[in-house]
DNA sequence: GTTTATGCAAATTCTTTGCAATACT
DNA sequence: AGTATTGCAAAGAATTTGCATAAAC
C-alpha cells in the first residue's frame, strides 16, 4: 500500500504536516495538481510558499513530475512505483486532459511509441497530451 | 511565398504595425515564441498588452497554436499551411526543445503515430514535446 | 463613419527569495 | 544539538481588464 508516509520515508525525506497533507492530495485523486490547485484544496492549512518549496522538493527527488499542460500553470503528478528514485526517470505514460471537466490524468496503460527523429537530434525524454473527453465525461 | 501581409490578409486580420511586426518575428526563424520572447525582440517597439492582445487574436484565428513548455511560459508557434483556417487544426507534427540552445522547434518532418486511447476516451487532439539536444547542439 | 486595435494604468495571478522562527531526526 | 522546513513579508514575472485614443477598412 502506498502511503503518504512511506513515500517520504523510502525518498528519504523528513515527514512534515505540508508533506504528509500534499502528498495524500496527490494519493487521493489521480489527476494533475497546481499549486492553486493545491493550496483551494488545502485551505490555507500551510502557507503558498511551503507549497511551492514542497513541489520542488518532490521533483527534485523523484516524486513527482510536472505535467505540460496548455493552461499556463505548471501541474505536477505522482511518479509511479517505476520511476528512478532521482532524477532520469522514464515517464512512459502519456497525459490526458479532458475539455469537459478540465482534468488532466496520467494514462499509464498506454505506452508511447517509440518515435524516430531526422539526423541529428538527441533524444533524451518525451511527453505527449492528449486533449478530448474523458471516459467519465464522454458518456 | 509567405509574408506577414498574406497570412493576415488570408485571415481577414487587419494589417496593423504591431500585428506585421509580430508575425515577421516569427517567420523569421522557426522556434517558438512566448510574449517576453516578442518583447525583447521588439525592444518596446509596441505595448506589451499588444502582444498579448495579438497572440490571443492569432490564436482564435488559426494563425498561431500553442507550443506546451516544461518553463512556465506559454509559447507559441506559426501554424503550417495545412492546418484549419481557424479551429480544429490539424497539428499532427512534433516539438523539439533542446536543453542546450533553449529554442523549442516544430519538427514538420515527422508525423506523430496513431495512438489508440483506452475504452472511453475521445481523443481531439495530440501535442508531443521531445527535449533533448537539437542538430546544431549535438555536434 | 464604423469598427477594431492600440496604449496606458492598474489589477490579478503565478512564482521566487531572504530571513528569523520552528519542527524533524 | 544540528539540520532541514516553515511562515511571513516582499519582490518579481506573466497575464488580464477597462477605458479613452488612434488606426484600419
Amino acid at each position: 500500500m502506498r502511503t503518504a508516509e512511506n513515500i517520504l520515508q523510502s525518498h528519504k525525506l523528513r515527514r512534515t504536516q505540508s508533506r504528509i497533507q500534499i502528498l495524500e492530495l496527490f494519493l487521493a485523486g489521480d489527476a494533475a495538481l497546481s499549486e492553486p490547485d493545491l493550496e483551494r484544496k488545502m485551505n490555507g492549512q500551510c502557507d503558498r510558499v511551503t507549497i511551492y518549496r514542497t513541489l520542488t522538493s518532490f521533483m527534485d527527488n523523484g516524486v513527482l513530475h510536472k505535467v505540460l499542460d496548455d493552461s499556463g500553470v505548471m501541474k505536477y503528478a505522482l511518479c509511479s512505483r517505476e520511476c528512478g528514485e532521482t532524477h532520469a526517470h522514464h515517464h512512459d505514460h502519456l497525459h490526458f486532459k479532458c475539455e469537459v471537466c478540465g482534468l488532466t490524468t496520467c494514462v499509464e496503460e498506454i505506452k508511447i511509441p517509440q518515435i524516430t527523429l531526422p539526423e541529428g537530434y538527441v533524444q533524451h525524454s518525451i511527453n505527449v497530451l492528449v486533449e478530448g473527453r474523458c471516459p467519465k465525461c464522454s458518456v
